[in-house]
DNA sequence: AATGAATGAGACTTCATTCAT
DNA sequence: TATGAATGAAGTCTCATTCAT
């Protein structure tokens, strides 16, 4: 029977929807799965049909959350525009996706310095930053940097420094900042 | 009696660096009182003297943990070099101060991005931040840079990130991506 | 129609089965309503058709089991071999059924010290026993043993301890325990 | 100081021997800690001050068990009487241990059958078995019984057994049983 | 007849904190 | 001052059972 899915699948997104805002919000250790079930409006013991643990939902919004990202990026490339710079399209694109996915931005941020927290996402976590980092050196490469290496690492930092901003207040110019970041790459 | 007094520093000093340690490997919420009384050594009972809650305890990690920085940093005024520019010598003060903390930036990086966990916190890193960015701004003003406000925006973030990437990854490479991001800001 | 009695009779059969195999294994309390629907590849809400609970398959259980047994003894009475004691047949048939009920007995031995569980199957099981105790004691009797009343509750619990045996231990030489009871008896 | 332990001594106790009495009637997995606590008149949370989790306290149950079984046997060893029998001496004995330690030898034949139920007391509990049923082997060679292996299998199955009576029924006459036992084979 | 989504009480366990000694 | 026994609220998770479809 098809209903039963679909309300499945309600409960589900419901359940991941609602746990992403908590644990962005409030850190994942402090988020209760009573408060989850309440303000996603199910029942408690609900999240343990489709998840077998606090961890396993968690593990789930990362999922989401990095296909997610892995997705929006391909479509930015299939879009590029013909007359800016990688570099620039990079800082762009990641400008647009902390837009998109703030939440799950501001989780990932908050979870990672934890060495405890879900072992299973350190790895996963860290092979993408190295994803991204080697993305930006074959771009700096492009552009005719020397040092690639090193100036990846820099640019590296500069964005997620900038993101960490953007997230941690209100009202942050991340535009006007990544223009500028922008700027100071294209200028060479 | 002075023996007392000693041994109360000790006993206080105990609790504040192994709670400092445990927090910024675990969490603050994945940390047990129990936990830092065993490992320091001290009573439960006794540490509820001298502390009266876990926050209490945290919050005076970060008393110290501020106090340590600002120290520092009037410290690396004094000590000015003469011909190193005032950009140059914020970043490798704050490089210097990064390697000598390490413990507390972790768990500064790892809470502040939770809204909810300890309130009092939330306004003195924001203040301490905004106090960062005002210095780099009148730095980067005196260097003759134009829009000094954005302008510290990002470099502020260039340097936040940098550190976010040290805390996190093994064998990262600090010295040189400081002195990348020196060059740059030198060189005009 | 007569596909759909079909039906419903395999599924009951496969709970009951299963329940069985299961309530067996791990013990009533710790076995769950879902792993048996599950093992027996009928859906929740289906086995609450056919059992309006937990405890009213146990009972079924017990029912099938009983009337097993009930129906051996009598079969077995029926074949009565000419030259062999009353005694000894008792002792061959309880053997017969153990090997053929053996996960029904495990059950009820290991559910019959527990006060609380199920207080209908108490009285059930006592009365089972106290039946079984009579006719011992009438073949004793018949036999010639004087106080055939001690007599009996001895060689019942001869009898029941060597079924615990049994059913405790992989290899447990039932046979050869049995002829050596049955010897003991004979000889007179 | 001294009243702590006093105490902390108390507190077990209480719990162990109200756990004692509440799985041995009603078994391991009915019996919640909330029950145990509240009829040892402590706190919902004292158990796990001192036992890791309910699994631990079964086993601190069972230790102390063997313990007073090995003892009392020790004991009863050092006392034997001249003119009886090894075999009735160790029927004797395993009578007065049943009566003195009721409790505990319910919860002993309630657990054995499941196999689920804490790997560890399965080990535990048939290497005492075995041990019985080589002591009983030596009493009956001693006593000039051919086949004792076989024999000992049988008088432990019918000790057992008896045990098992008289843990299941209210007013079993376990000495005129035991009596008939021990007649049975001093008689020869 | 048949499904499995949904419920919420209750299980075990942890924890910050209090308090008698 | 110093101890750690004791508390009970709250956390995660399981479970028998109900019910809409």
């Amino acid at each position: 029977m098809r209903k039963n899915e679909i309300k499945r699948e309600q409960s589900i997104n419901a359940l991941v929807d609602t746990a992403l805002k908590l644990f962005s919000q409030n850190g994942y250790e402090a988020t209760s799965i009573r408060m989850i079930a309440k303000e996603a409006e199910v029942s408690l013991g609900l999240m343990y049909n489709y998840f077998k643990s606090k961890e396993e939902l968690l593990l789930e919004i990362f999922r989401r959350g990095s296909e997610d990202i892995h997705m929006s990026f391909e479509e930015g490339l299939a879009n590029s525009e013909a007359n800016v710079s990688e570099v620039a399209q990079h800082i762009n694109q990641t400008v647009r996706l902390l837009k998109e996915k703030k939440l799950f931005w501001k989780l990932l941020h908050g979870i990672r310095m934890q060495t405890t927290v879900v072992h299973a996402l350190k790895t996963q976590i860290e092979e993408q930053a190295k994803l991204i980092e080697t993305k930006i050196k074959q771009n700096l490469s492009t552009a005719g940097f020397p040092h690639p290496e090193l100036e990846a690492k820099l640019l590296f930092a500069s964005i997620d420094g900038m993101a960490s901003h953007y997230l941690l207040l209100d009202n942050y110019p991340i535009d006007d900042v990544a223009s500028l970041l922008i700027r100071k790459y294209d200028k060479q």
